[in-house]
DNA sequence: ACAAAAGTGTTGAGAGTACACCCATGC
DNA sequence: GCATGGGTGTACTCTCAACACTTTTGT
């Protein structure tokens, strides 16, 4: 803030500041994101995060929040600033410094676009992502990078999900965002070892075989673990 | 970026953004953070840390790398995004957002404010920091937290040392960030598995006591390493 | 010779990993 | 009764953590 004193805010030249939201949520056992249609230039008819201007009396998060209502009508859902993005020439036409945020909704929650303007949203697989506008595919991929990482000490992965979830679902889900199978009985082993989630007493009735019980994640449980050190 | 169709950048107020860095270096076996004076209100005359508007044409990174020039005087040196604080009332003249940085340098390489204007710069111990401006408080401790944790994860704890460096003086490193002691022969055996250090042949002259080797780390090492994870 | 710091291995406990079969339900 | 997914335990390996004495130098 050195350079602020003596300082005069209109005599320095202000960039745009705008919020993104990578909304992420699980379908038909799939990782997908949340990306709407631009119906202008520049990246005419391209897919892009949803996102918006920062306003003067809003926090970011705030902001973020604000984003994600318009978009998914959800509120209270896992929510975690990403990274700041600020590239000169990231949008063609003035200066524009976005912060990001990754949002965790369970799909079965959200009715797409019912708080919203008209803008055309899609839900897609994070494997089979179309062409994005501006460096929209850096940050995609920097947030499934940090959701991957992040699944493996702690437990955002939960918020994914539906309240109430079976194991299968819950091993599931793990496998297809770090993308590779897992041990049925050393995962179970492993999560009830953590006791963070407790069993609610019903069984799932749909869906062929043997019912499954059905769990839900004890919020007040430690969110996250000791890990593993390079050097103790 | 959906807000920004059909876009009149007039239209927007905008915040002013700036960048700060925190700048970390290890002095006398403790951790001591950069920080500068404020000449003027508010905050006159309380400290703060190091930082200044983005400017139009550079990027946030090289934002913060003439930021660190113009207190220190050196370049190269380890760098990273911490965190954008942006809550409306943290600068009490006007709405700024402000994208925080971490650097890590070896004490010995810098010559304090060699580049700087006359702003009064002083290193202060983590534990015995001044009372600071804006909400710098809130900064430093959520910058000290990260530095900690990627500590346990990662080599970024070798950009705080000099080039040549003995095994004693890496484990106090270790020991006064981490606030803990570590056992001789644990961290040597691990930290020698992990085949990131290389003998450099040369010995420590100085001081009393037996001579001790001395090493120097290896770049071309991975810099980071698989975590145990919560679930497998 | 003594003070000061460098250097060096082993053992027991706990966690990770690999692995195969029986159980409950719907059709 | 069979197809489908749910549910369960053990043995081996590896990493972690605790722990004390000898070596090299300067004075």
């Amino acid at each position: 803030m050195k350079e602020m004193e003596g300082y005069d805010a209109s005599k320095y030249e202000r960039p745009s500041v705008t919020v993104d939201v990578v909304i992420f949520a699980l379908h038909k056992g799939d990782l997908h994101v949340l990306l709407i249609q631009r119906k202008r230039p520049p990246y005419q008819d391209m897919w892009a995060i949803p996102g918006g201007f920062v306003q003067m009396n809003e926090s970011l998060e705030m902001s973020a929040r604000r984003e994600l209502m318009e978009e998914t009508a959800v509120a209270d859902v896992y929510l975690e600033q990403l990274y700041t993005f600020g590239a000169p020439n990231r949008d063609p036409r003035t200066r524009v410094i976005t912060i990001a945020y990754i949002a965790l909704v369970p799909f079965s929650t959200i009715n797409p676009k019912a708080g919203d303007d008209a803008a055309e949203t899609a839900w897609f697989p994070m494997n089979k992502l179309p062409t994005v506008a501006f460096d929209h595919a850096e940050i995609l991929g920097y947030a499934f990078t940090r959701l991957q990482y992040k699944l493996e000490y702690t437990t955002v992965g939960f918020e994914l999900l539906p309240d109430h979830f079976t194991l299968t679902e819950l091993q599931h889900a793990y496998e297809s965002i770090l993308g590779e199978k897992l041990d049925k009985r050393n995962f179970r082993n492993k999560i009830m070892a953590a006791k963070i989630l407790k069993e609610s007493g019903k069984m799932k009735q749909e869906g062929k075989g043997r019912p499954a019980r059905l769990y839900h994640y004890r919020k007040d449980a430690a969110a996250e673990i000791k890990t593993r050190r390079l050097f103790p």
